[in-house]
DNA sequence: AATATTTTGCAACATAGTTGCACTGTACTA
DNA sequence: TAGTACAGTGCAACTATGTTGCAAAATATT
C-alpha cells in the first residue's frame, strides 16, 4: 500500500498544491522513470511548463525523486527510496533503459559495484546505466 | 607519437575536409572529453554550428569518437580506442567527471564490472560514470 | 478572516539540436 | 589535370528544452 500523497509532501516540508499532488501521483502510478515531457503530456494543459520544471526541481532538492543520466541527452526522474534525504541522495542502484520501448527502469535490487580509481581521484557518486532489451520486449 | 590526422580520416573512409581535420585535431590535443560547445568555442567562427554537429555525428557513426552520458544533461565526446569499429563501440571503461573543474576523463584502465540483471533483461551497453574530485583538484 | 509567504502563470529569453536546400569543395575517372 | 559525380558545408528556419523576472493567485499562519 502506498503512502498518502499529502503526507509525503508534508513530510518533506512542502506546501500542498494541485501541481505537486498531481505530479507526485504520476510517479506513484508509474513503475518506471519519467521524463519532463512525459509529465507534460500526462497533465495536458493543466499546468504551465515552467511549473512542471520547478516542481521537479523542488522534488529533487527535497529528496522525493532523483535524476537518471542517459546517453541521449535527456533527463529522467524516478522516485527515491525512503533513505534519500533532502540534498543527499542514496541512489546506488542500477538504471536500465530499453532500446526497443525506451522505458527506463530502476533496478533497485541490483547495486552498483565499487570501482577502483587511479590515485588522486575520489568518488562522490557513481551512476551505472545499462541499455539493452527489457523483459517486455524480449522475444 | 600520435597517428596522422589525414590517415585516421582515410582509415574510416571519410573525405578530407578542413572541418574534420580541425575537429579531430582538437580531440587529439585534448586529454579529456569535449562538449559540442567546447569545439564551437575553440573553432570560433571558422565553422558553422551545423557543420560541427554533423561532423561529431559522423565521427560517432564511424567509431572515431564516442559519447559519454552525464547527469547534467549534456553530451560529451571523447576519442575511441582503436578497437572501436563503425557502428560497434567498445567503450567498456569508466568515465569520471570532476565536480570541481568539470573536466571529464576516460579512465581507460578501469573496466566496467559485469552486473547481474533480472530475468528477461539483456544488456547491450553499460555506462559507468563516476563523479567526484579529480587528481588536479584534490587538496 | 486578514496577512505573510509560497507558488503559479505569463512573457520573454537563452541554449541545444534538426532539417531542407542551394552552393562549394573533394574525390574519382578518363 | 580537366571534367564530372558526389559528398560536405553554410544558411535560414524551425523545434525542443530549459531559465528568469515579475505580477497574480493560492497556500499557510495568526
Amino acid at each position: 500500500m502506498q503512502l498518502n500523497i499529502t503526507d509525503t509532501l508534508k513530510k518533506h516540508q512542502l506546501s500542498i498544491t494541485d501541481s505537486r499532488k498531481k505530479i507526485l501521483s504520476f510517479f506513484l502510478q508509474s513503475a518506471n522513470a519519467l521524463a519532463h515531457a512525459d509529465i507534460e503530456h500526462k497533465s495536458g494543459t493543466e499546468f504551465d511548463r515552467v511549473t512542471i520544471y520547478r516542481t521537479l526541481q523542488t522534488f529533487v532538492e527535497k529528496g522525493i525523486i532523483h535524476t537518471i543520466p542517459t546517453a541521449d541527452n535527456s533527463i529522467l526522474y524516478a522516485l527515491c527510496k525512503d533513505e534519500c534525504v533532502a540534498g543527499h541522495h542514496h541512489d546506488d542502484h542500477v538504471h536500465f533503459i530499453c532500446d526497443t520501448c525506451s522505458t527506463t527502469y530502476c533496478l533497485d535490487h541490483v547495486s552498483v559495484p565499487k570501482v577502483k580509481l587511479p590515485k588522486g581521484f575520489k568518488a562522490a557518486q557513481t551512476d551505472l546505466v545499462v541499455s539493452g532489451t527489457c523483459n517486455n520486449c524480449e522475444q
